[in-house]
DNA sequence: CTGAAAGCGCTTACAG
DNA sequence: CTGAAAGCGCTTACAG
């Protein structure tokens, strides 16, 4: 099982009877160095009957370069499956791919673990840049790899000098929330992870904004802190602790998740309320569960591929100190609607 | 964003005193030395000033090694997506985690993409080692590794040559035969993949022996080829040309994927069948939405992170030509009773 | 027990 | 237009 020799790029310059710089030359079309056409076309002949192709690493080395991009994700065995991520590898593969580049995958399992792997990243040089993912008020990530590492996250943060790709969630929380008024809802819950993650923040201010706009007053008592980040139970728990502390229900409920959002159907199954007559349901994230279960979910779609695209697109620039024109770039998102929120009937 | 400067094996002797052979020695723990505790100490504490870690793109173009290991995996942005992918990452992940290596995404449209992405791996040596899926008859994959990178195949394969390590269809295709057949159905079609993959080839045979040992007589018309390889689409289209085809209806359906099961129930729906009563449906890789859809599906787990975890343990074995004692491992399944079978009842 | 040196396979100034 | 040489940062025989 072990590998067979290979050509090296010596041999392909003594075959060809020109220098091993010629040969690179040729092959890296390098515009510094003209070549004649006769040469070019011996040596690429050469190359190919003896299958020569440079090897990776001692490119990389030479360069300084690893042609890998890590993208740091959270990987936890008992954590619901997020499409997301997977949406995601599948956008940094194809900006990668496009440019000569591959893709690595970071697994963390929490916080510190991520942070130990970053400073790894840094130390030993393990990849040539990082996709980040959930910024939170001061991010602890960022001084890790800040002037050691190029990096862009996906999400917003607070400093200007960081490059980022985001979802507009401002205007797609505005927009599911106007969904809901405009079917008659008043008193609309809002089921959110920690406000420290801006996701979480701008989310809100969108919600708000929709009322505001309709003249609805906001209420401070209709939002509630999924306590376990995501997931099912996370929103299960939310909206039941959030119905039992109110005087008034709420007659539908935005959450930041479709995981959330489905923890809060179950609750309400629970409960005796019919989903969507007695309390509608709008999620986000289109997850692969969301056209299936009963009823099928009215949720807010991400690009996560086309938001992963741009991010490891603008990764590449930066690690190629090519001009990188916006910092901040930001992607549209889609409302779907199903029969959750009520619209279908 | 450039990166800083980073202290080099170079820096750290000259700092401690001692030659780059001895601190590479001191940090390598290489057995083949010996080294005074008070020079090794001395070293260590230099290093650890210096935040000296070695480059890992030297150290591999040194070695031979990219210290990566590639997962080649389906990624089209059309496809459903697949919890199993995501756990297989997971489970690569652990694995190299634990022996120092990194695991890089090798993401392909389809077949042919697959295989140049291969041939790329072996004359550019890109990664270490490959894990590959779902094999078939004559797979032309193995051509191109075989005896250029060492590889495990998930799965079984024809050749004894080739490592393997496989969830084990038979018996999981035979569990859930066995447990529709006790629910009392005697007609039960098997809505599966083309019968050129051993996945295919393996549970059908298992099918088959369930049927067998309770007496019931096999009809080749109760099997449906789906005709998209995996997909809701599929599994829909498939059962619906089952149904008209047949003289007398199936009571039961084991679809090779939940997706296709999916796409059953979908089906039956349509043709005022309810599932379980009139139709009792069964699938596999218990998915994202499997619990949740309606009726939540019956299906059969396969444990893909712990699958890929063996696989990998043992590639890297391969590569670092240890010996590895079993060339094929089998992991068990689960079978995971919901409604869609109609046992809950 | 430790050091000096070779060399992994490339690319890139530098000569000519 | 092309070649000879340096060197990226390590590890590993080889001396001593």
């Amino acid at each position: 099982m072990k590998s067979g020799k290979v050509a090296t790029i010596r041999d392909v310059a003594k075959m060809a009877g020109v220098s091993v710089a010629t040969v690179s030359s040729v092959l890296n079309n390098s515009k510094r160095i003209r070549i004649s056409a006769e040469t070019r076309s011996r040596v690429l002949k050469v190359a190919k009957e003896l299958g020569y192709r440079p090897l990776r690493v001692a490119q990389g080395f030479r360069k300084g370069l690893t042609y890998l991009i890590g993208l740091a994700i959270p990987l936890q065995p008992d954590t619901p499956i997020s499409p997301f991520f997977y949406e995601a590898v599948s956008g940094a593969l194809k900006a990668a791919k496009e440019k000569g580049w591959m893709v690595s995958i970071l697994g963390f399992k929490d916080r510190n673990d991520e942070l130990s792997l970053l400073q790894k990243a840094v130390s030993q040089r393990l990849v040539d840049g990082v996709i980040l993912f959930d910024p939170q008020e001061r991010d602890s990530r960022f001084s890790i790899l800040k002037g050691n590492l190029p990096f862009v996250v996906i999400g917003r943060t607070d400093d200007p000098e960081i490059y980022t790709v985001d979802n507009d969630n401002f205007e797609a929380a505005k927009l599911a929330t106007q969904h809901l008024i405009g079917l008659g809802h008043k008193r609309i819950a809002f089921v959110h992870v920690p406000l420290s993650y801006f996701t979480a923040k701008d989310r809100l201010d969108g919600y708000r904004q929709a009322l505001a706009e309709a003249n609805l007053m906001f209420c401070e008592e209709l939002l509630v802190e999924a306590d376990g980040y995501y997931g099912v139970e996370a929103g299960y728990r939310a909206i039941l602790s959030l119905m039992e502390r109110v005087k008034e229900r709420p007659t539908a409920v935005l959450a930041m998740d479709d995981t959330l959002a489905l923890g809060c159907i179950q609750a309400a199954a629970e409960k005796g309320l019919k989903v969507p007559d007695d309390l509608a349901v709008v999620g986000f994230n289109d997850s692969a569960f969301s056209p299936h279960c009963e009823p099928p979910l009215t949720t807010v779609r991400i690009f996560a591929d086309t938001l992963v695209y741009y991010a490891v697109d603008m990764l590449l620039r930066l690690i190629q100190d090519e001009v990188v024109a916006p910092s901040r770039l930001t992607v549209p998102t889609q409302l779907i609607v199903r029969k959750s929120c009520g619209a279908m009937r």
